[in-house]
DNA sequence: GGAAGAATAGACAGATCTGTCTATTTATTT
DNA sequence: AAATAAATAGACAGATCTGTCTATTCTTCC
């Protein structure tokens, strides 16, 4: 129950979400969170390490909401793909989105080939394995190559709303990631659909 | 003429890719550039002046490739707006991509309301409006919604590639990209196609 | 109540960064 | 050739940053 370094990391987040890592002091970190210095270096060797804690953190929460999030606005492994889209929206409306943690964590350690990289890239890829099960279920013949097309879009929607995180600007390009979402999703599922869905079209 | 403002960006636009805008200092510009910080002082006001001026000139050169490329690559509209992603795959498989300067910049300048991020979307605005350009030679009913969606798989494809540069990552990416982007113009062409293309099903 | 472990405040070193200033040298132009 | 402008090297101030250290206070547990 190690409370103290619980308030570090989110304070930390607060302040990465608010300034970015490099432009976050340590002493910034350590007023928000009202720790002594001391108790920081006792938790976390270094101001990476605090990073990387923190991104982890961000990723085993926002996996949880996610997914949790998907599972239960949509009943089918179809509805649930789509559903990306909702959280994608809920997390671009949410009033103060400064763009993604681990988009501009991996932006901003460009250079190196730091363990924040890593855990963001983790991340990625444990989202798309999410989606690429749904995908799986829906009956896609390449779920891989689904889930990769509703990432594009998904990182998409998080970077245009970043450039630009204002509503009349955001909801037109929520509403063409969504429609773009559905196409996909059908070409993908069009051998399978046949059966299970009215057809639209022919016999 | 301005010889030496030109030496100064392009040290700073190299730096700032390698190592990122904030952890990139005035002097290591000033050493890569083979300039004297008065020099510096004397074009650009302040650090964060450099830094608009860098991006306004990558924005124009990313611009003019992009755009000569595209035209280049392909005669009809609709072929142009698959090119997007020849384009993308050039900039990501260039070897050392270490993801886009807009996006990274809007990322490390969350907070600021500074010109860098105007001049960031600025860039994004321009692209979108060119794809529009080309949606609408092409026919399409909504070509700024198509253009939305392009936009979309674009920007997934760079930060896909910036969470993991490897060859073997990205080239799966890049292809469903392309197969999306496909089946999206398709689908946005679909009424005027009847009368240019091969129907495929249907009469 | 007394001992042991955490946490605190704050000083400190060493490095780095932006931006200024001076004095000198190089280019250019008339 | 003389004068004007541009660029140079490098010192400098002031701020900031990470990480260390000390001495003190709080908490907890026996």
């Amino acid at each position: 129950m190690s409370t103290k370094a619980d308030q570090l990391i989110d304070a930390a987040l607060e302040l990465f979400d608010e300034r970015g890592y490099r432009a976050t002091g340590i002493d910034a970190i350590l007023a928000r969170a009202g720790v002594a210095k001391m108790t920081l270096y006792k938790h976390f060797a270094t101001k990476d390490d605090l990073i990387v804690a923190a991104i982890r953190r961000a990723g085993e929460r926002g996996r949880a909401e996610m997914f949790t999030d998907i599972e239960r606005r949509a009943p089918t492994p179809r509805a649930r793909l789509l559903a990306l889209f909702d959280v994608a929206e809920t997390l671009v409306t949410s009033g103060s989105f400064r763009g993604c943690l681990f988009i501009r964590a991996t932006g901003e350690f460009a250079d190196e080939d730091s363990p924040i990289k890593a855990v963001c890239e983790e991340h990625g890829v444990l989202v798309k394995r999410f989606l690429a099960g749904l995908a799986m279920q829906a009956g896609a013949d390449d779920p891989g190559a689904l889930a990769d097309q509703l990432m594009l879009l998904f990182r998409g929607v998080l970077t245009a709303a970043q450039s630009n995180p204002a509503p009349a600007s955001t909801a037109p390009i929520i509403a063409s990631a969504r429609a773009a979402a559905s196409t996909l999703i059908d070409a993908a599922l069009a051998d399978v659909d046949r059966d299970e869905r009215a057809p639209h079209d022919a016999a």
